[in-house]
DNA sequence: GCATTCTTTCATTTTTTTTTGAATCTTTAG
DNA sequence: CTAAAGATTCAAAAAAAAATGAAAGAATGC
């Protein structure tokens, strides 16, 4: 297999991994085209590697940004922006581990605690089951929450080789 | 605030977090309300208490069985089918860290072993990149495998607890 | 066998999400 | 200050995903 068709289909399959994840198809080949290029890039470039308007470009890398993926890239003597990935993956994948808490994991966390509060009788299924069902999901939230602490602070190494310890 | 309103916030909510994660909230919605009900639920009942077709609720069953999540339950000279959703929470983590382990890690690691067959001049920093962005993933990856399939085998308080340990 | 009840399918419609590109805004060099 | 290069915005269009409902398919009991 040839480099460019190879980084063509690494882009493909990041693109269809991110959509099961609920992730922009663009935003995710934007991204996998940084992770495999050297250098910076500017929007141009990316325009034509993807083959998309200039404003998907932008708004895609954007959200990028957002998610603290991408970076902007000021080089000396050009006039405008380039793009760089971070291209460690293990930074990469903390990095979304603490965002999707932020996003998801937190404002979900507040909704079941207001969801502890609901009055009934104790004798009621309906009210037992819902309570049950609400303390249940919240502690495993809660663990949840735990789990990405600490694989938010871990080095690859550290947190891997626990699980493995763990594992054996 | 009421137990059916509370139902209907719970509902709600678990279906925008399974958009967030490219799972469709009318899926989201049916396993919430079957989460939260005591009994098993007709096909009927779902089509009601959710507002949608017979059509929607046969397809997101389905969908949902196939996920292991819910399962048809035969009633006693009822000649229709009621469902069920599993209700411990630490039961279905495990059953989608599974499932999705199959249906998306498995596969992409797979690709990555086959990206990284790809032939290039060693000095050629686009080669380089390319090479040292997979060999990052595919490491990466094959560690969240090994992650998974702790998760899969642990009971809740075992997994949380060792983590907690080494928290700390 | 056949009528009834219930389930499944899938072409069509509806809704939601994503993309485009022209207009507008910003920055910089001269 | 002004013109050009570049970046951003967002209404409209296109594409993708999800929902509908009528028709077809099973299962059941008489």
């Amino acid at each position: 297999m040839k480099l460019e068709e190879a980084k063509q289909q690494f882009i493909q399959a990041w693109g269809s991994l991110a959509t099961q994840w609920g992730i922009n198809r663009t935003m995710a080949q934007v991204h996998a085209l940084l992770l495999v290029s050297p250098e910076a890039m500017s929007a141009e470039e990316v325009m034509e590697a993807l083959d998309i308007s200039r404003g998907n470009v932008n708004m895609n890398m954007r959200e990028l940004i957002d998610w603290g993926l991408v970076e902007r890239v000021y080089k000396q003597g050009e006039r405008k922006e380039f793009f760089s990935a971070e291209k460690d993956i293990w930074k990469v994948t903390r990095q979304v581990a603490r965002e999707r808490k932020r996003r998801e994991l937190e404002p979900v966390l507040k909704v079941l605690e207001s969801l502890q509060k609901v009055e009934g009788d104790k004798k009621d299924p309906a009210y037992k089951s819902f309570t049950e069902a609400m303390q249940g999901i919240h502690r495993v939230a809660k663990n949840a929450e735990k789990g990405i602490d600490l694989l938010s602070k871990s080095e690859e190494s550290m947190f891997f080789n626990l699980l493995l310890k763990i594992l054996k």
